[in-house]
DNA sequence: ATCGACTAGGGTAATTTGGGGG
DNA sequence: TATGTCCAAATTACCCTAGTCG
């Protein structure tokens, strides 16, 4: 994954002309920096941020760099079963594993991934603060939450849903319904 | 932290070409000496001097001036105490505090703090694991850990120093004793 | 044998400026 | 007209390669 970008690049993801690309710079509405010999180097956050702002379609060499997915279990066995499934079906994702809170955490901040599938009754894990954590960091704003529990309620997945998870599963899961649902997320 | 920086190191923190650095140091942008054998270093200070005369974006993983410490216990009256011991000693340090696992990891991540002080014994944290963690991870090798708590023995000291730590500490914790122990790690 | 460091050069790409067409 | 985009030309910053050294 590309960290940064020259005005070349942009220019040529966006079909425009460089000099139209070093406007956007000028006049403040793509956020470059230059290097001391004068080029402009923009952030991949930036463009992204600047895609959104301006609605242009997501290029696709960009939206082709591979989707990172988290799995929160304490389960190996269930760890590897989600990543078999999904693997199967988008073998370009990447994949992280975490067995408890910490891992999770730090893997979290490290990988920045995209989308997490959180066991939200964990040993030491609160499921709920997990995701206001996630949702109450401006990087992480993109990230989706996809909770699973072998204990599913209603009320549960209500208040889940409204820590900032997008979605909630009951254990066990079938393949399908797991397909199906990230399929929506991502 | 780190003092002095080869042509090659700036290169990686700027993202640029080795060559792009021995540039800006001929055109005498960047201030650099040569060693006998005719290879330049760079001092820390006039790399930063660099950086904020061409408004670089600041390298993450440059260690900053004032030292970075993680508070990590479920007690917040605990953490707080720690805090404000240190705080009077070091008035420059930088503070983190996490209350369970998840926090811990995401802050270790995000933060990189050069001392964490780390309650071995909360639940859903396992400490021997945690410090094994971290000191498994290439980028936090200089990471020291201090570990405390409340169920001391001595066996369990030698687990916990043979996991990682650099000493390990009883509760309840003295002013005294915690200041000793901390000067002796930074 | 690998790696970090150097030099020298040639090629690429990013800059600026000015001007034209929608 | 005002604006945003494209194009051309000249300059220079940057990257890459090859060869050397410890």
């Amino acid at each position: 994954m590309k960290e940064l970008y020259t005005t070349f690049e942009i220019a040529k993801l966006c079909n425009v002309d460089i000099t139209t690309v070093i406007n956007w710079v000028k006049t403040g509405k793509l956020q470059a920096y230059k290097t001391p010999g004068g080029h402009r180097r923009i952030h991949h956050d930036e463009f992204m941020k600047f895609i959104k702002e301006y609605n242009l379609p997501l290029p696709k060499d960009i939206s082709q760099d591979s989707q990172t997915v988290l799995i929160v279990d304490d389960e190996e066995p269930i760890r590897k079963t989600i990543r078999k499934i999904l693997q199967r079906k988008w073998p370009d994702m990447h994949f992280y594993e975490a067995e408890d809170g910490f891992i999770a955490g730090k893997l979290l901040a490290e990988k920045k991934p995209s989308l997490v599938i959180l066991d939200i009754r964990l040993p030491g894990i609160d499921g709920i603060q997990v995701c206001q954590q996630i949702k109450s960091d401006p990087r992480l704003v993109d990230t989706k939450i996809l909770a699973i529990t072998g204990y599913f309620s209603p009320v549960m997945k209500q208040s889940i849903i409204k820590a900032g998870a997008s979605d909630c599963l009951a254990k066990p899961l079938s393949s399908d319904k797991l397909i199906q649902y990230v399929s929506n997320l991502i």
